[in-house]
RNA sequence: GCGCCUGUAGCUCAGCGGAUAAGAGCAACGGACUUCGGAUCCGUAGGCCGGGGGUUCGAAUCCCUCCAGGCGCGCCA
């Protein structure tokens, strides 16, 4: 890859002008090569780096007498480069030579749909924990972010070399709150339906799927569970009678989001296998975890968190956290290197809690990864749609696919950085136009694959080689020069943990391509050699907008 | 009260391990079609990068502080 050729050059040509020993130039080569940037402007070069100003000063040299020297090493390196210029207060250009841009291109074209791909994470084991949302419900909206961040990180390790699994956590325990309140609330709507007056819990869920439930089962079962009395066994009963069809429900809504989990874990396993039993006495054992009032308590205090917290309750039920610290357990006893947790906005206050269980367990931090995504408004004729699953008021998932399609979906909340709290423009997300982001990508791969398909009707007379030489023109070297930072664009989305990234780099690469294409026709039949020259590169710009699309989770359509 | 996140063009947002000339999309205005898909392209206009300090030769970017907004602070998950 160039930019750890130009690392390389750049410590070869500190050591031989400077007085920095060997080590210390690798280091600061390695600092500028990670921060090898583009200049302001193509005609400005292709390659920047700000190496001489960062270094000057523990050179002993003024920055512009330092660059002009490193310039004069790398001119005369064995890089593709035609000249190096000296810019500014400092910065060295780089000027590559034309054959690197064409060979990119080849190396497009040979490697195909692995083009982009790096050996970085190759031997790691890695997994990516997302959604997750309580089987009460519908996946609603409050929970979708998560699920395309999820996904696309995933793809994006996966792109790097690790071996990547994607886990749904199913909170589906005996003591679970959510659950339980939606168990009450079934019964309280069965109970009803079999014609009883009774008022829906305080926490109750009032969603008519909840009713509808309700009158299922007594159509189901009759007055089967009408007497059964009303505590925390009866409403995890309740729970549990829909819970494989709320998680065949999830799981459908995943799938049309274009996301396959490889493991759906449940809560509920953690109790069946003792492994919750088995985390609460180890961590008695080892005192990490303490009787007081009658409950048990994980010394998270001496952890970073604000006070201990309980892991067993006076009256004998486990707590989340213990469900937590056990399911960590299982986690790495599973051998992963790494585990990731995506966070909504709501459990964001968690994470320092949750650190310090894990830190209380044992476990090694610097092998945990927790991101945090901000709120989502939707936003429908300029105003915020309400959403209160409890009240009944859903938004689900499924709702917002049906709405405005799954490629545009995922490309919306991934046009945004996690930490952004974004606005989504339904309006804008459903309109088929030139004001919509998504179509503007698509439709370049669309219109690359009308390009294919004419040059194949009317069986267009291309040279037996091609001589890439031909591409000169300044929409050719643009687009050739996008395309050739891709591989870099994944390594560091992925590095960064942020699939946005490639959004944006889409966006641009796309309308570099639109650019291409109105300034260069394609397939001219008085031009047989350009036309075979731009038809390359035309079908590299077709390879890789499908990898990088692909990494998203959108689709890349052939025609629209 | 404490913690996390955010504040960049009219709107939605990139850029934020400092540096060559603050960007994009949409909205506004004006242009480009007898040729490969006009779901396209070109141009104009629009910003003391929330305010104030500081570090630096150099700050949208780092530090402090204030202001504004979002979210979270349970023997809920």
């Amino acid at each position: 890859m160039i930019r750890s050729r130009i690392t390389a050059a750049l410590s070869q040509a500190l050591d031989q002008t400077t007085d920095l020993d060997q080590q210390t130039c690798k280091q600061l080569a390695a600092t500028a090569g990670e921060g090898l940037s583009h200049p302001p402007s193509r005609d400005m070069g292709d390659f920047a780096t700000n190496i001489a100003l960062t270094t000057a000063k523990q050179a002993g040299m003024k920055p512009r007498e330092l660059a002009q020297a490193i310039a004069d090493r790398l001119a005369s390196s064995d890089l593709p480069i035609d000249r190096v210029e000296v810019a500014g207060p400092g910065f060295i250009n780089l000027f590559m030579s034309h054959h690197w841009f064409t060979d990119t291109l080849s190396q497009i074209l040979e490697e195909t749909e692995c083009f982009g791909q790096s050996s970085r994470g190759v031997g790691q084991k890695l997994q990516v924990e997302f959604v997750s949302a309580n089987p009460v419900g519908p996946i609603h909206i409050g929970n979708a972010r998560g699920a395309p961040f999820g996904d696309a990180l995933a793809s994006l390790l996966e792109t790097s070399g690790y071996e990547v699994e994607r886990e749904y956590y199913v909170n589906d325990g005996p003591y679970n709150t959510q659950a339980l309140n939606f168990g009450r609330s079934v019964r309280v709507r069965y109970l009803q339906a079999l014609g009883q007056d009774q008022p829906l819990p305080e926490d109750g869920y009032q969603g008519d799927y909840v009713t509808e439930m309700g009158q299922r089962l007594t159509e189901q079962v009759g007055t089967q569970y009408a007497d059964l009395p009303d505590d925390e066994q009866t409403a995890y009963h309740f729970f549990r009678l829909f819970e494989d069809e709320i998680l065949q429900q999830a799981e459908a809504d995943c799938r049309d989001f274009g996301i396959e989990f490889d493991v759906w874990f449940t809560e509920k396993s953690l109790y069946d296998e003792g492994d919750i039993d088995r985390e609460v006495s180890s961590l008695l054992e080892r005192d990490m975890a303490y009787r007081q009032d009658g409950a048990v308590w994980l010394r998270t205090g001496q952890f970073g968190d604000e006070k201990d917290r309980v892991l067993v309750r006076s009256d004998g039920r486990p707590t989340y956290i213990a469900a937590d610290a056990a399911y960590a357990a299982n986690k790495f006893a599973r051998g992963f290197d790494r585990v990731v947790y995506i966070f909504g906005p709501d459990h964001a206050g968690y994470v320092p809690r949750l650190q310090a269980v894990l830190a209380a367990c044992g476990f090694d931090l610097e092998r945990v990864e927790i991101i945090v995504y901000q709120n989502v408004r939707m936003v429908r004729g300029g105003e915020t749609v309400e959403l209160a699953k409890r009240k009944g008021q859903i938004y689900s998932v499924r709702d917002l696919i049906e709405e405005v399609g799954k490629d545009a979906a995922r490309f919306f909340f991934l046009m945004r950085s996690n930490d952004s709290h974004m606005d989504f423009d339904l309006d804008l997300a459903v309109k088929q136009s030139d004001e919509n982001p998504v179509y503007y990508v698509q439709y370049a791969h669309a219109r690359i694959c009308s390009i294919v398909r004419q040059a194949e009707s009317r069986e267009f007379a291309f040279a037996s080689e091609p001589d890439l030489s031909l591409l000169v023109h300044s929409s050719e070297m643009a687009l050739m020069s996008k395309l050739a930072d891709y591989p870099h664009e994944v390594e560091s989305a992925a590095q960064t943990r942020a699939p946005h990234q490639l959004t944006t780099y889409l966006r641009e690469l796309t309308q570099l391509f639109h650019q291409f294409y109105t300034n260069c026709q394609v397939l001219d039949d008085s031009d047989q050699a350009t036309s075979t020259a731009r038809m390359e590169l035309v079908r590299a710009t077709r390879q890789v907008l499908a990898n990088c699309l692909g990494i998203l989770g959108v689709d890349a359509p052939e025609s629209m």
